[in-house]
DNA sequence: CTGTTAGCGCCTTCAC
DNA sequence: GTGAAGGCGCTAACAG
């Protein structure tokens, strides 16, 4: 645990010039930094980050808020996990850390990030599956720390954000049930208050409209996003009879499959199914689900590169106030066939 | 972003005082300590990080490794949520932060962790998906950064882990297949280094043994732990015609429940299956799998202690240094016949 | 019980 | 191109 001191006294010279060549500083003789780096590398030294970040006034360190007891993150299972891969390359290769906050099911998630900008823990945060209205968005748009949502909300203030085409999602898939002619087309929601419901089902209503469909209030299904919420809407379907149903949660759909099963539904043949994100877990489900496909580890990079442009100096507010809309391509399935 | 001073200065006492009423430092009168809280509420004062971390030498900060790169993490699904929910909830109340520490697959793990020893991130760091060879350990045992691993090694050391019993878990698997008179028992196991496979392995022919049956090498398969892996394996098991497999991985199960029906196999009847880890996903396979049920938060808890136990200078080393075997609950299920 | 002071490790400004 | 010195915010040791 070697200080910069340690490697001032070894190389004969200052800190100051120690730390001007490991910063990669003008000023400084080529040949001193290199014998810099060497020595550096040979002791195995690397700069405290409390002494950096206090003498810095920052951490270079990004947070990354996940609410861990919530089911709708649980049941992501491989998304973080590859968003967060990318996200990561990404910033160790701008030199900044990443710090995944996990916001436990008890804390309050507004409080919990009000703690974490007074303490100066990180530089910035991305806060992900925004509510409608998201009291931690609020709170942010309060401090001065700088944000990002992975979504988008309703609550009032000019922040920047990246969300996927949940409306063009749901277009899409009333589209292709409509060209099978399919008419009786139902919509799983989630049961809470997240926004990418709110999207999928705005994406349905106008695609309806646009098809000069009827609305029927009595072919949306509100459950939990999980597989137990899933089967429960197969029951539900059964009563309901649709000839399609569009899902917005991979985890449903897994559930929903097995409950048409213990309907008796064959679903392709009896009931046509577009669902959204295509997974390894989907792919095996037979019928296979028509899907939507989206490049996680590009909008992991995105996210990079909108975070750090907040933090640089010389990029232009407007420029840093990213709101960027991800699309996804539609990924046909034998779960869609045309109505009986 | 007010400091201490700020606090000091706006009360007309010493910073001295107000650090030590903030910290629960004797020899503070109680109505001077009141005061002193209750002002730091009003002016949203919280300690800054980087400069209680310099100070004290330590940052109250515990390091989780993940490796996002590697797929047997992806397919855990909700398990390290629910494990980093619970290990959250019990570090934040001995006031330690959690810091979640992705290590991208283009990363060489053993010199991404000698970084983050040298920079002081954090006070202790937990490892996990230990390899029967892990450079990780060997890296950490030379250093002087406190760590815990979750899962065992045959890495030589003496070094604090905590695991489940994946032994006892085959053990228990064999028998519960020989009592239905099964022979011909497959293995199916993961095609790399991970620890936990060969604990698979040895509990299974420790258990095969004690049944008095001959281990056929024939029987013994791997393939990668994903959905992918489990298709494979149907076609494999097609071949060799076993009576019953085991497994230890709830994503290969999956796709192996895929596979025996694309072979026009049932599971159960003409095959029977046990796999590991009770999950929501596997509840809604048909018939549902006989699984082992393990208690993920008490496990996160138990980390969070140990890890702890670790850092507290009152503790003998002896008693830091845990060896903890989690065991696992068998819950039958439809997959597991008598052979025909 | 409270105030004063020093210094954790680093980077940066100001001399030279 | 380099050295010396100060201070980021905090806590702990020492005085009073």
């Amino acid at each position: 645990m070697a200080d910069i001191r340690d490697l001032a006294l070894h190389l004969n010279i200052s800190t100051g010039t120690v730390s001007r060549a490991l910063n990669n500083r003008p000023g400084v003789n080529a040949a001193t930094r290199a014998r810099v780096l060497e020595a550096a590398i040979e002791l195995g030294y690397v700069a405290n980050q409390s002494g950096r970040s206090l003498r810095r006034g920052a951490t270079n360190t990004i947070g990354f808020l996940i609410e861990t007891g919530s089911a709708a993150n649980q049941e992501s299972g491989d998304f973080f996990f590859i968003l967060l891969d990318a996200l990561h390359l990404y910033l160790a290769g701008k030199g900044f850390d990443l710090m995944i906050l996990p916001c436990h099911s008890a804390d309050d998630p507004a409080e919990f990030l009000g703690r974490l900008v007074a303490r100066g823990l990180v530089d910035a945060v991305v806060i992900t599956a925004t509510r409608r209205h998201d009291r931690r968005i609020e709170m942010l748009t309060r401090s001065t720390l700088p944000f990002l949502t992975l979504g988008r909300s309703e609550t009032p203030g000019a922040y920047p954000w990246i969300d996927m085409d949940f409306d063009g999602v749901a277009r899409r898939s009333v589209a292709e049930l409509v060209a099978q002619g399919h008419r009786r087309i139902a919509l799983a929601l989630p049961d809470n208050d997240v926004m990418l419901g709110y999207h999928y089902r705005r994406g349905y209503e106008a695609a309806m409209a646009d098809a000069g469909l009827t609305l029927d209030p009595a072919l949306i299904f509100r459950n939990p996003t999980s597989e137990a919420g899933g089967f429960a809407l197969g029951r539900q379907l059964a009563q309901a009879r649709p000839s399609a149903v569009m899902l917005c949660s991979e985890a449903t759909t897994v559930g929903l499959y097995a409950g048409l099963q213990r309907e008796g539904i064959t679903p392709g043949p009896d009931l046509s199914i577009v669902t959204f994100r295509e997974n390894p877990q989907l792919r095996f489900l037979s019928p296979a689900p028509a899907t939507f496909r989206v490049d996680i580890s590009a909008i992991g990079r995105l996210i990079g590169e909108n975070v750090i442009a907040l933090l640089s100096p010389d990029t232009r507010p407007e420029a840093a106030r990213a709101e960027i809309l991800v699309p996804l391509d539609y990924l046909p399935g034998a779960s869609i066939c045309p109505p009986r």
